[in-house]
DNA sequence: AGCACGCCGACT
DNA sequence: GTCGGCGTGCTC
């Protein structure tokens, strides 16, 4: 009997690929492991996940398997689980999961197990040699210096960027020598676990969180809410301890921004174990090497972002999400997977405990720990928001505005960098899409059919609403007091920061966005220069307010509240709470006491009373009945479909072709199509349709119907089109 | 995603 | 005359 195997390939098809097993492979086949197959003119690496005898193909567009590349499977069963459910739950074939899940390296052929180790390490002759006869060599007297206290491994040789010529050099004075040692695996760890330092006294608050956590078994999930500052890490560090006590190992992913050195070693440091690091700056590599050390289990922490949650541990015991609010978790590209929403998945299936920490939880995860689904445990909680920081409001209806600025907190800046102090502006650009906004009254026009702003388009002349796609001419006078002066359109960063350039000549300016930073070691740079005190104003986007402790910043601006308030982007006023907490947490920290400014044309605007006075916590939950009321996330379930094309009216076409495929009734609605807020890129015009349902399986299954009949659309091959569930922003 | 085929503009 | 631009189509 045949032998057929599906195939699961890194290629953006919705579709796994069959193909044959020749008859002298057949006792190598299992699911799980890798297969090297034929595909197009080129060979590609897949994962076996079927074996069966029958195939619905022809024999003529059969190819057969290459190569098998593993004996067993690749993945402990509770990834592979994961993995499947994942691609059901995002709508994408397993191999588009699988591309994201599993190192680079591993999907070009690499070993799954290192059997040996290359280490460099000196020479008897190296060792009794006299360094000074190095004097006219310095980088090989520096390289040499450092074998001497230790053999090197091959990664780390890497990793030092030592210098090639002097260790070339050395090697041939015979000083050092390369030896290939074949790999034991030491597991001591989970015998006997070592402290690096003692654990330090917990207060009364973070003793009970552990204590609690630590009555758990199995699945759990855990959000601990505890403000900026109060000893989140010291819980997940005693934690660990017990978990690592129990010879188990745990998983912490961290945000992007917050995978700092200080971070890493702060784990490092209280246990004597090895900590695999894994992130997206690593090389194939290196990579590769992290996770080896984590299906080995030879690594007890693993700590890394986003896609570090595909590790496999041989011994899981926890996993830790620290900052879950934070948007990176969020995959952008490719299948758009939500990290702490497979995190928790995949505590189920490990049967481990999950535990989620945020100072600011995400309207996700409060409204599960609310409903009791999550544990809810919280630390430092103080009614209202951080008391020690002067908060204030300047009212700019009708100011003049130099650059966005308005003469209040130019004041206040010349006073704060007079004093000899640094001052932080934030300009919220992601998430901004422009409301119609008069500056003379500050009315903002509400669309008459929804309790919604308007997004002004610039390039299509209109206003739109984005829950409902109601549209007009962008009209030329307010519709409150009769103004002309209508702002659709905010300043940038570069602009703000040329504009105080000339504002402040003896104040120097330094601009962090993602455009200043893109090169490596680029933030780095800015924020040491910062701390050195080399600048003396700030201006940033979201970046600049995570994790960086600035302790001569005693005034903060946030310029672009409206934009944040009234954004076509539901999550906009979440994220603002978010960030404005947490800046406000960063003003003067140091003994210099901290102003926060708020500039905006909505100084009696309820939400901002409520973040103002009553802090994040009543104000999240405010927005949660306010989501509940708009029948949106968390309340209601979310499925954007985003269509570019070069004609417009292909994109909006095939929308509405898949708009008349979808369900619509009291539990399933179908918003647009309409333009991206963004609506036209790079030439290409962008439109989007959202489709949501008040049960999570109404859409789960609801698309599952639609998604043939739509791949089989004509217009689903002339225009490029992408998935996104549970968006987190709709830009 | 790759990779090839295919059909139009500025260069040795 | 061709090199190369990227539109379109295919991959078990």
């Amino acid at each position: 009997m045949p032998v057929f195997v599906e195939v699961a390939l890194p290629v953006p098809m919705r579709q796994s690929f069959s193909y044959q097993v020749n008859t002298e492979d057949e006792h190598r086949v299992h699911k799980g492991i890798r297969v090297k197959v034929p595909f197009g003119r080129q060979q590609l690496i897949g994962l076996v996940t079927d074996i069966s005898n029958t195939c619905s193909l022809t024999p003529q567009q059969i190819k057969s398997v290459i190569e098998f590349l593993d004996d067993a499977p690749l993945l402990p069963d509770s990834l592979y689980k994961l993995t499947h459910w994942a691609a059901r739950y995002y709508f994408c074939s397993v191999g588009q999961m699988l591309s994201q899940a599993l190192p680079v390296a591993l999907r070009k052929g690499a070993e799954v197990t290192a059997n040996s180790t290359t280490f460099f390490l000196a020479t008897p002759d190296g060792k009794s040699a006299d360094l000074d006869t190095l004097k006219r060599a310095p980088a090989q007297r520096k390289v040499m210096t450092l074998f001497l206290e230790r053999a090197l491994t091959q990664e780390e040789v890497n990793a030092l960027e030592l210098s090639k010529a002097a260790l070339k050099a050395l090697l041939e004075r015979g000083w050092i020598a390369k030896e290939v040692r074949a790999n034991a695996l030491d597991l001591s760890w989970r015998e006997e676990l070592t402290l690096g330092e003692d654990p330090h006294q917990l207060n009364p608050e973070q003793a009970i969180a552990v204590a609690t956590l630590n009555q758990q078994s199995g699945y759990h999930c855990t959000l601990l809410e505890g403000i900026t500052g109060s000893g989140k890490t010291e819980v997940y560090l005693a934690l660990l301890e017990s978990v690592l006590k129990k010879g188990l190992q745990a998983l912490i992913l961290v945000p992007e921004i917050g995978l700092t050195p200080q971070t890493i070693s702060r784990f490092k440091h209280r246990f004597n174990v090895q900590v695999a690091v894994i992130h997206s700056g690593l090389t194939d590599n290196q990579r590769l090497n992290a996770w080896r050390q984590a299906r080995s289990g030879e690594a007890a922490i693993i700590i890394g972002t986003r896609s570090a949650l595909f590790t496999p541990m041989p011994y899981p015991g926890l996993i830790i999400l620290d900052e879950e609010h934070d948007s990176s978790f969020k995959q952008q590209e490719g299948v758009g997977y939500h990290a702490r929403d497979l995190a928790v998945m995949r505590g189920h299936l490990e049967k481990i405990p999950v535990l989620l920490g945020s100072a600011t939880p995400s309207l996700e995860t409060l409204q599960n720990a609310l409903s009791g689904r999550y544990h809810h445990l919280s630390l430092g909680q103080r009614a209202g928001a951080a008391e020690k920081v002067r908060q204030g409001i300047v009212d700019i209806r009708n100011q003049p505005l130099k650059n966005g600025l308005s003469h209040a907190l130019l004041n206040e800046m010349r006073i704060h960098l007079d004093a000899g102090n640094q001052v932080l502006l934030f300009l919220n650009r992601r998430g901004f899409s422009p409301a119609l906004l008069c500056h003379e009254c500050g009315h903002l026009h509400e669309c008459d059919r929804c309790d919604a702003f308007f997004t002004v388009h610039q390039s299509l002349g209109e206003i739109r609403c984005h829950h409902c796609g109601n549209h007009y001419a962008i009209p030329r006078q307010c519709h409150q007091c009769g103004s002309t002066m209508l702002m659709g359109q905010g300043v940038g960063t570069e602009q703000l920061a040329e504009a105080l350039t000339k504002e402040f000549p003896k104040y120097p300016v330094v601009r962090i966005d993602r455009d200043t930073t893109s090169r490596k070691g680029a933030l780095e740079g800015h924020l040491n220069a910062i701390h050195k005190g080399e600048y003396k104003i700030l201006v940033g986007t979201q970046m600049l307010a995570k994790g960086h402790h600035f302790p001569d910043v005693t005034l903060v601006g946030l310029l672009d509240v409206d934009g944040a308030l009234f954004s076509a982007d539901f999550r906009a006023p979440e994220r603002f709470g978010q960030l404005y907490t947490q800046v406000s947490g960063r003003a003067g920290r140091a003994r210099k006491a901290g102003t926060v400014l708020l500039q905006t044309h909505q100084c009696d605007n309820p939400i901002l009373r409520e973040l103002m006075h009553k802090g994040y916590g009543e104000f999240a939950r405010g927005q949660l009945e306010e989501r509940k009321q708009a029948l949106l996330p968390p309340a209601w379930h979310m499925l954007l479909l985003r269509a570019e094309a070069h004609r417009p009216e292909d994109a909006d076409e095939f929308l509405n072709q898949v708009a008349a495929i979808l369900p619509q009734n009291d539990n399933c609605e179908v918003i647009g199509p309409m333009p991206a807020p963004m609506d036209k890129k790079a030439g290409k015009f962008r439109r989007q349709l959202m489709f949501q349902t008040k049960e999570r399986s109404q859409l789960q299954h609801s698309f599952e119907v639609a998604l043939p009949q739509i791949e089989a659309l004509p217009l689903a091959k002339k225009c490029r089109w992408s998935l996104d569930r549970d968006p987190q922003d709709l830009l």
